[in-house]
DNA sequence: TCCTTTGTTATATCTATCATATAACAGTCC
DNA sequence: GGACTGTTATATGATAGATATAACAAAGGA
């Protein structure tokens, strides 16, 4: 488990904290592992907009992975528009994106996951439910 | 477009419809796509329990595709408990599961995509309109 | 009984992706 | 100038995906 934060001395704000915990047994790449956990670090408010992300090759070392690989999540999470790099700042939270076009791709990606669930005699009130409790969960 | 459904000749019942279609270019794996197919194939009542579907051999000769590879398609939905395979009948669809383990893993496949939505301002509500709107789709 | 068809298993090959390693470059800041 | 940032390039080993060929056991039909 990896303290995806900042030392506390470079903190403007209160303490926060961001655990990133690899899988290296896991089918899913290290670098999609990566990306999820930071979008879900964001999603639980655990990072901000605005907070600033290890670098590369510190990242890369606390977890024991390869910079590339790390380079990888954060060129995806900056082209998908939860991320803006530069040279001066490194990473950092900037979450930018078109909310029209954010609904079509969660259903696109709902309707997969909503097929299995009705092969599985789910209803509808049930995936409701189930929608509200990851919700509360955040 | 492949249609997926025995020929009307070895029909008991009335003529159903089951198109497949393999994107190539797709960065998801052709087996996967096969999986996902079918998977949506029952959920929108073109596939019906008990229903037959075309060989390994036959299904990959239409699609154009190796017989391993519709042959690992099959075996996976068989382990996820959508198919049953045996040498007489060949691939036939029949659905097992446990609801409440089934519902555990729908949870877990919707807290990434549902944290990506509440990171682009997404409501509870207008996920909610979603699910109704995917859900009326089948 | 013979032939066909079914899923299944075993090899082997080719390609693409993943993760790694090493190196270098162009800005930025102290 | 030195230390840091992201970025790019190149190479290598490992793994997964898709293919090809071959064979086997079990079932059904002629």
């Amino acid at each position: 488990m990896i303290d995806i934060t900042k030392d506390a001395s470079e903190k403007r704000q209160g303490v926060r904290m961001m655990i990133v915990t690899i899988d290296f047994n896991s089918d899913e790449a290290i670098y999609i592992q990566l990306c999820n956990q930071i979008i879900l670090g964001i999603a639980t408010a655990q990072l901000h907009d605005g907070d600033s992300l290890p670098s590369v090759r510190d990242l890369a070392e606390d977890i024991g992975i390869n910079m590339h690989t790390v380079n990888k999540a954060y060129s995806i999470l900056r082209q998908e528009g939860y991320l803006k790099l530069d040279r001066r700042r490194g990473a950092v939270v900037a979450l930018d994106y078109d909310k029209l076009q954010a609904i079509a791709k969660l259903k696109g990606q709902m309707r997969l996951i909503l097929a299995s669930a009705i092969c599985r005699g789910i209803s509808r009130e049930e995936i409701h439910q189930a929608v509200d409790q990851i919700y509360d969960g955040f």
